[in-house]
DNA sequence: AACTATTAATAATC
DNA sequence: TGATTATTAATAGTT
């Protein structure tokens, strides 16, 4: 349909193959209006032209979202949801993990650990414990901070996940409740 | 094109419907693949007929999935993987805490805790291992276990992550390390 | 970007 | 359905 029949095969004028880019995507871009009207259907067209020029069509019944997400269930090639929900299940199961472990070290969760666990984790505990202690006692003599503060506020300046209220000389069972359920709040 | 002009509005007849959606869909793509050749263009088409059969095209030199994707990076309506993205990003910044607040209770990790943090932190720990330590004894007793093990191989039926090495009233640093190192390979 | 001689697509029909 | 064909529509080459 032209002056001449021609082959199809790739127009090596780069000025030729623009134009004639040009003329056909028009063409199909207007068939797929009318196969639409004409017949009901729903079409959608994405193409790029060699230099990278994009255009697109979609029926108006309809947008490109829908129409790869039908194409999607239609193929059963997940080609997008296999791998997101691979990657969102491998982190889910990692943070589970990561909250098993973390509701052991607050004295949770144990009935599922035997003996050797159990004694693993006590030392792991008993270190960390030394440790931490250790630079508590350091940062209170550096800084000549009061030993025994009771209810400060500190106007929420400070990072809530470790805020405790201390009192001397007894188990601060506030201050683990605050611990822990800032975790159980943020991880469901 | 055709005995004579047609008006573009839907065809009625269901019948006619079916037979102008199936010309006219073998002679799009058809377009489609001359334009591909002709202009070294890349085309994607997804269709549905009103019946909802399906149909697609796609340029050789790449696929449905690719077009989509640079669809969604061209237009910016990044209609998939905004939602993706902000998922997993939600999920691995909870990680990261996660681990953070593990090697806080390792007692690594220290230099950004305020007293504060660090009293609660070492109170919390105390608790804990109150329990553990309780736990264990509780076990020891029940089971009538021998109180000091030696380098036990269980033959890797035990989750690794729980496994230490117990030595007779000294620190376990092995263990301690053990139980950290886990974490750093998994969580990288 | 318009023009038009030709080819290609297809609506109606078989 | 599938083939035929009279017509219209698309477009290649030209200006």
């Amino acid at each position: 349909m032209g002056r001449g029949k021609i082959e199809i095969k790739k127009i090596e004028n780069p000025t030729n193959r623009q134009v004639t880019y040009s003329k056909r995507r028009t063409g199909i871009m207007k068939k797929a209006r009318e196969l639409t009207v004409l017949c009901d259907a729903e079409v959608s067209i994405i193409m790029f032209s060699s230099t990278g020029k994009f255009s697109d069509y979609c029926s108006p019944s309809t947008d490109t979202k829908t129409m790869f997400d039908r194409y999607q269930r239609v193929t059963g090639i997940n080609l997008w949801s296999a791998q997101y929900e691979n990657n969102l299940n491998h982190l889910k199961e990692i943070n589970h993990k990561l909250r098993r472990e973390i509701r052991q070290r607050m004295g949770e969760d144990l009935d599922g650990m035997d003996i050797k666990e159990l004694r693993g984790l006590e030392q792991n505990l008993d270190e960390a414990l030394k440790v931490v202690r250790h630079r508590k006692e350091m940062k209170e003599e550096h800084g000549g901070v009061c030993r025994y503060v009771e209810d400060i506020d500190d106007g929420g300046q400070t990072d809530p996940m470790y805020t405790y209220r201390v009192r001397p000389n007894q188990p601060n069972l506030q201050a683990i409740r605050s611990y822990a359920s800032h975790h159980d709040l943020r991880l469901a």
